[in-house]
DNA sequence: CGCGGCTTTGATGTTCATCAAGTAAAGTGG
DNA sequence: CCACTTTACTTGATGAACATCAAAGCCGCG
């Protein structure tokens, strides 16, 4: 769904401040000029893998996921995404198609710039060029690190990592509603659905969790991490 | 080892056009002087993970591994990287010390130019900032896609993946001298060593690689390719 | 020539995927 | 709002994939 662009505009957006620090006001008139503004509900598809990119995306509110299809229509996840995250800032500049599909996860709100106004200002002022370097970089670098550490975990471990992604650096609270299905936390770390549920239940059973539907408390961090760690 | 900073410059480097197309002159001049040519033998360590970063890199000729140690002494190899590559260049925006180790498989030649003179040219050109940006997008894009690809596949898919990347992307030749041993290779895709050795035997029996030491020949790369779609 | 690291094979056990089957929850149309 | 359908969740049983342990040959190097 497609909002008003005079809601906000970038010049007092929170996020402006992760990327847009640079820009003289000239400048965010021309981002702001091309900019639109999406809602998306739970489910909805932001972009498809392989459509083209003429945007740069940014999240507002809201939780994604980046994921692909395979041929027998399995989904691998990539990652999840928050707010202040740049979900396609990876693609824009090594692609013209999209690698990975977008979809929500909760009610998302998105920033839509068109690509070319983007670009003209990252070649014209190098200053937010080296920002969005920054940001590039950082990106990456925690999903290379995120894989790479799965890479090497067995389940449990897998699972911890997880649930401490949601409850450290997502919702920032013991108390969450999961949001997203057991067989998604599967794509997400390479494990089948049934297994998933099966360390769900270990992790409960030991003391680790307590679990109601989609609402997990953690109960004891200390060996969460500890698993995570070691698993 | 440190060798003459006058062998190459930087104007006449075949690797040039890869990144520093949009240089003047003076700019030119300026990576020309803080830079430094180094040799490394197979086995040595060009950086460690942890040490400061005060230099940008670039290979112009060997092989290279990135790669983290654990606790219990286990490496675990991220990538592995051939001349054209920017070895470092994922972690100089985003870390102030390096995230991996980085160490040499063949002799290798490794261009040092001191960061603070390269961030200098970065920040005073656009187009070389943006240059650079689409360096790193396409690299941080080639790692994440390989370590995702590998998480879906077992070990057979991951063995023939390592296989067609030397002699696809490495040594452009079906027959070639494998770089590393197998418990790198184990390192490289998360599976024991032991089961590498396995894998490779396997492919032996049933004709789709010739085996001489390190020496590996493709026979049925059509074959080949096929585990790696679907393994 | 002897030592350490690499390679190889076999035996055994653990981890995980698959298959099956049933319950619960959530969405859908009348 | 209820019947219906679909999707999510859960548990158990079985077998495949892989790690671990053990042992021995090989190869390069000081």
């Amino acid at each position: 769904m497609k909002i008003s662009k005079d809601i906000l505009n970038c010049k007092h957006c929170v996020y402006r401040s992760l990327l847009f620090g640079q820009l003289d006001d000239k400048e965010y008139e021309s981002i702001n000029h091309a900019r639109t503004e999406y809602v998306f509900k739970r489910g909805e598809v932001i972009k498809a893998e392989g459509e083209n990119i003429n945007s740069f995306l940014y999240m507002r509110k809201g939780l994604v996921k980046l994921y692909k299809t395979n041929k027998i229509g399995k989904d691998q996840i990539l990652s999840i995404n928050k707010p202040g995250d740049f979900i396609n800032l990876l693609n824009i500049f090594s692609n013209s198609n999209y690698k990975y599909s977008i979809a929500a996860l909760e009610e998302t709100l998105v920033c839509d710039v068109k690509l070319n106004v983007f670009i003209e200002v990252v070649r014209n002022n190098s200053d937010f060029a080296f920002s969005v370097l920054n940001r590039i970089s950082k990106i990456s670098d925690e999903t290379i690190e995120r894989r790479f550490a799965l890479a090497q975990k067995q389940i449990k471990g897998r699972v911890a990592n997880i649930l401490l992604f949601f409850a450290e650096e997502v919702y920032r609270d013991n108390k969450f509603r999961m949001p997203i299905t057991r067989r998604e936390v599967g794509e997400l770390v390479s494990m089948t659905t049934e297994n998933i549920i099966r360390t769900f239940s270990e992790f409960r059973k030991d003391g680790i969790i307590a679990l109601d539907g989609k609402i997990i408390t953690i109960l004891d961090l200390k060996r969460l991490k500890n698993i995570n760690k070691t698993g």
